[in-house]
Order: structure tokens, then sequence, then C-alpha cells
DNA sequence: CTTTAACAAACCGACCGTCGGTCTATTTAT
DNA sequence: ATAAATAGACCGACGGTCGGTTTGTTAAAG
């Protein structure tokens, strides 16, 4: 009893600095974020802080982890849903991606970014290694379950899922891109609708789907975002 | 004439400290590789650095930019070889690929686990951006050939290019990836070729390809890798 | 009363980049 | 031709930042 509420103390101090850890990775890179921008934020010592966490690394992994979990806590049930077919469970996918991108940068733009900075070039990585390493099964499943329905067809069932995963994330790294390059004014809808057309072709042929079958994202959610640029 | 002779000396200078430096960073690592390390090892002062060198990143990007030109060196003559079929173009371009990097780093596997680290994430993702970006339309200009001799087939031959060099970019890291987890002796060379496998089938899809055609490395070669780990 | 978790805060050491200054070669003025 | 002036290459000590450690204190649990 005394037991758990000890635990449910420590999980909730540390949850407090990862989300504050989280927001400065967020607001100013993770590099340039110092421990101190923590520690004066929250009002604690150094020495509460290297309780909780062993290094500033291991505070980075702990954001991530956290960040994995939430995903795979939205992924998960729609994996296991036994009615939806194939087609509309890799949509609804889709679709948490971009949505949960939108929540976890609630100013998409302007974090966009500070995500995109070199100081941030380990995040990133360290993310994508690990939600292609964790997530990747889960697509691979519905993947599988597409094949089995007949709309898409594979050589290789369990490893396409990592390959469509990295053609996704590919894909919002060249979105982001034109996004970022494009501030003096030079319009960068095209581009980005280009690549994602170039990117559409790419994923219905490598799941051997039907041409067209697959939305990647709505046009006019792409298109919003580049108005608030 | 004295000018042109100042310049040749300043640009040997900057060349040699840019050797010592890459090879720093290939044997120890980007950030743990220390401005004095370059320094001890070229006898020079902190001074004479910063006088060819704005900064630590300086140097680094232009550690990529010598890099990205070498590659370039090799692949644009290779593009603009009109008596040669696009199929063979792309299988020479692959080999050039694995080839620089054998040479890059002549100890592969050893050098291999400097590449992956944390501390190396900014240099392998400004890399892979500087590359995509320069080398891509290189590699759209043989698919575009390959289109044109009616071997392939895309919507996109502009963007497509890109696709294709992300694809490989992901397989290289999937392939390192294992090649490095497996280090207590869990033979990683059939996941290797599995997802060689996977990743071949994508490339011959995203192409318009025709099954079988496409040999990203050779399987023998790709087994060599194994044995020296 | 003892022990241990949860802090606090001074402190250490590694590093990057700066800055005042030197030495040499080239150019300009006389 | 010679001296003065300037530019560029180079030196190395020093400042400041930041991650991490160590030592000390408090308070609750047992």
């Amino acid at each position: 009893m005394a037991r758990i509420v000890k635990e449910q103390e420590y999980a909730a101090r540390r949850n407090e600095i990862l989300d504050v850890a989280q927001r400065l990775v967020a607001t100013k890179g993770y590099a340039p974020m110092t421990i101190q921008d923590i520690l004066d934020e929250l009002q604690i010592s150094k020495g509460a802080f290297y309780h909780y966490f062993d290094s500033k690394p291991a505070l980075l992994e702990a954001i991530l982890e956290r960040m994995l979990r939430q995903v795979e806590a939205l992924v998960i049930p729609l994996v296991e849903r036994a009615d939806m077919p194939a087609v509309e469970k890799f949509h609804r996918f889709l679709d948490t991606a971009a949505q949960w991108k939108t929540e976890q940068k609630s100013f998409v733009l302007a974090l966009l970014r500070v995500w995109y900075t070199d100081e941030n070039a380990v995040v990133r990585q360290k993310l994508r290694a690990r939600m292609v390493k964790e997530v990747a099964p889960l697509l691979a499943a519905i993947i599988q379950q597409g094949v089995q329905e007949g709309v898409w067809s594979t050589g290789y069932p369990d490893q396409v899922g990592e390959v469509v995963l990295s053609l996704v994330y590919d894909l919002s790294d060249t979105v982001a891109g034109h996004l970022l390059a494009s501030y003096p004014a030079c319009d960068p809808l095209p581009r980005m609708q280009r690549s994602l057309a170039a990117y559409t072709e790419a994923l219905e042929r490598v799941l051997g789907a039907a041409p067209g079958s697959i939305q990647v994202i709505d046009p006019a959610i792409l298109a919003e975002w580049t108005v608030s640029a």
C-alpha cells in the first residue's frame, strides 16, 4: 500500500520532469536545452534531477520511451480490431501518425523548425529507429491481413512493414524539408504535392495495391499547412 | 601567380586538417572528437585551426562537402555516358555506393560501429540529407533514361530518384543495424538476406521493373561482411 | 534510533571558442 | 634600395558553459 503510493509519487515526480524536458526539447531543441533549464523551471536542485535520471541521454531515452508507449496505445487496438478491413486500418494508421504529430507539437510549424535542427539530430534519429523497430511489426500485421484479403500482395509480408514505415518517414522528412526551405515566400505546396504523389505511388506499388487506392494525407490538410507558414 | 600559389598552400593546409578530422570522425566519432585532438595530431595551435574553420560544426560541413564532391566525381561521368543502358548504369551506381563506403571506411565493421553511434547522429543525418538532395537528381536522370528505354515505368520520373535513394539508404541502415545488433554471435546473415530481398522487391516495384531484374548487392559480398564479424 | 530515500548545493573537469599578441612575407612609399 | 605599413598565418592562455559528481541535510519509514 505505502509502497504503491510511494511508487506512484515517484513516477509522478519523474513524469513532471519528463513533461518539462519534453516541452523544452520541442521548443529549443535537445542539445541547446540544459539541465539547468529544467531545474529552473521546476525549481528543483541538480541532486533532485540526477536522483531520477542518470544522465542527459538517459533523460532523452525516457522521453522517447514515453512517446513510444503513447503511439503503441493508439496503434495496438487498431491492429487488433477483427471487424475492419486492412485498407481502412492502414488509412487510420496514417491518420493516427499525422494526428499524433499535430498533438505532440501543437504549433506545428514553429516546432517543426526546432525539430529539424542539427541540435535535434539525435532525437529524430533515435525516435525513428525505435519507431521502425517497434511499430513496424504492428504495421506488418495490418499488411498481412490485407494480403489475406487479397487487396495487397508481397513476397515478404514480415519485412514490408518496415519498408512502408520507412517510406512514410522519408515522405514526412521530405515534405517538412519543403515546408522549412521555403521561407522567402516561394510557395512549397506544389513541391509538397508532387512529393506526396510520388511517395504515394511508391507505397501503392510496394504494397501491390491498386493505383489510386491509397491516400496518405488528405490533400486539403496538406494545403492547410502552408497557409499558416 | 603568387596569389595562386598562396591559395593552393591555403587549400593544402586546410585539406591536411580535413584529412585528420575526417579520420578522427571515422575512428572515434564526431562528438567525442575534440578540437584538441586535431591540434595534437597536427602539432598546430588553436589559433591555426580557427584560422581555417569558424567552428566545429563548420568543420563538419567542410568534411561533408568534400565527401559530396567525391561522390559526384564518381557518379556524374556515369550518368553522362551515352552508350550504356540505364539498368547497367543503375547497377554500377549501386556498386559505386558500396565501393565508396568500403573506401571511406577501410575497416568496414570497426568503423561501422562508430558511424552508427549516437555521437555521430548529426553526421549521418546531414550526409544523408545532402546526399539525397544532390545525388537524387543524378539518379533521376538514369531513371528517366530507363523509362525511355521501356524497362522501367513511373508517373513521377523527377521525384522517384529521391524515393529510390531513400530506399537504398533505409536498406543500408537496416542491414547495418542487423550487423551491429548481432554481437553475441547470433548470425545476422539470414535477417540481412531477408531485408535485402524485401527492399529489392520494393525497389523493383517502385521502378516498375521486372521482378528479379535488380540486384542491389552481390549476395556473396553481403555474406562476406558477416564472416569478419 | 537507525537507515534510507529525497532532495540541496558546492564543486570538478572537459571543452569550445575568443582574444591579445607575435612572426613573417608582401606591398607601398620615399 | 630601403624603410615603413599592412596582411595573413599562427600561438596559447583564458573565460564561460555545461554535464556530472560529491558531500551534506532533512524527514519519513521501519
